[in-house]
DNA sequence: TAGATTGTTAATCGATTAACAATC
DNA sequence: TAGATTGTTAATCGATTAACAATC
């Protein structure tokens, strides 16, 4: 029972298309990193039950994400890795690369140049600007340090921001800057032209309606942990123990 | 119409204290943020249309999740700054300190190490562990690069992780590894008895029930970010030009 | 008292879940 | 056909919002 490419793809039926939910829109990612681990270890059929076990979710709630995409399994069988994986990178815009320019290079802006995530899902760096005399003018490489010939980068004043964005166009801003000098960086990047921002500095950015800024905060996330852990410490009466 | 201690602190009234909604759990570190900037600034009292101004959330949602805390505030004069700080702190559990081992040192954890908010919030890093023969040994800075006789701490080698677990009891884990390392970690981590991990690595962890794991992903949130600039290219048949 | 602002309610909205008919 | 698994439905749950009575 092998899957054709004549019988895949049902493609969008209802209303699909427009308007996948948020809750939907920030699985797909993982959903595609797991389908490409399973076809780089050779898989190319799978249920909803096995990946969504692989993917930390409840079957039903893969089944309805996937179903906002369209039809693209097949009953009694599953579904492809391969096509599912392409058209989950289609829905999320994968297809074209992205241009990034990256604000900061302090640690944090060098672990994101590092990161090899970057440019295997199509995001291609086209900047990096710091402030900063020491790393100004400082080449990094791209991606992991395999020194096999893959790009590098020179690190540019913060006040040729400007001028880089409108020759490298790039779509989508990335803070890694102290948090002073974010609302700043973010002025100028909206004022460049930008419309997505990816903000590291743990303050909470103003901008103009139309332009979208998702929050990274190291901060929040261990406040989270804290509060869990807290609350771990103090209820744990085991129902048996309840008079 | 000043804010006596006296007048101030209703108390959880009705279900309050357990069950705090996690979407408001995850705000809190926002206002508390917030509110320490603003009193940093001299200011003693905010209305909720003020503060949530500048917490990015609208008024009606910012009371609401105060709301879970008491009633802390003062009708036709709104919340004492300081006071409500230290109830959320309280609340999250930041009255008493944190401790966290971080695993990986690599750009991203000398990142982690490097920031200030850390230490700020209480969370206290206990250990440093890697399993590269060049950093093992290192000693990194806790904080800012401020020299003037902050803690340091030396990077212990990874098989060193449970000895280091049991001598310091730290109650977070942070992974900060390559993926293919990051399962294993977690494995030893919660082997050695840590309930709570934050996690940089790409790769979604398995662990036991009881086990809180929340992962913090560049990949999704730039992907994130694709999907709705690639949706803003397409959509922008503005009203007006509707047939 | 009059003006301001909270705390709470009730209505709405969106996300999750379980179950199962459709169908390979 | 019988077994497996999807796609969709309807019910439930949780989060957001707007409005306003309570009250400083």
């Amino acid at each position: 029972m092998s899957l054709s490419r004549r019988t895949l793809g049902k493609a969008p039926t209802h209303d699909v298309g427009r308007g996948i939910p948020d809750a939907t829109v920030a699985r797909l990612p993982v959903y595609g990193r797991v389908l490409r681990s399973l076809a780089a270890q050779g898989t190319t059929t799978v249920s909803s039950d096995c990946l969504a076990a692989s993917c930390g979710v409840s079957p039903a709630k893969l089944r309805k994400d996937l179903s906002c995409l369209g039809s693209y399994g097949t009953r009694g069988v599953g579904y492809d890795v391969a096509f599912l994986s392409a058209q989950i990178d289609r829905e999320l815009g994968l297809s074209k690369p992205w241009r990034v320019v990256i604000v900061g290079v302090g640690n944090l802006g060098r672990a994101l140049v590092s990161y090899r995530g970057f440019a295997s899902r199509g995001f291609e760096i086209v900047g990096l600007v710091d402030a900063h005399p020491d790393v100004i003018g400082t080449k990094l490489t791209i991606g992991e340090e395999l020194a096999n010939g893959e790009g590098t980068i020179y690190v540019l004043p913060l006040t040729g921001l400007e001028r880089l964005v409108e020759e490298s166009q790039p779509q989508i801003g990335v803070i890694a800057t102290p948090a002073e000098a974010a609302q700043g960086v973010a002025d100028r990047l909206v004022g460049a032209g930008l419309r997505s921002i990816l903000n590291f500095a743990p303050v909470v950015l103003s901008v103009p309606a139309g332009v979208e800024v998702r929050k990274v905060d190291l901060a929040v996330e261990l406040q989270i942990l804290a509060f869990h852990e807290q609350r771990r410490g103090e209820e744990p009466l085991p129902e048996a123990m309840r008079a």
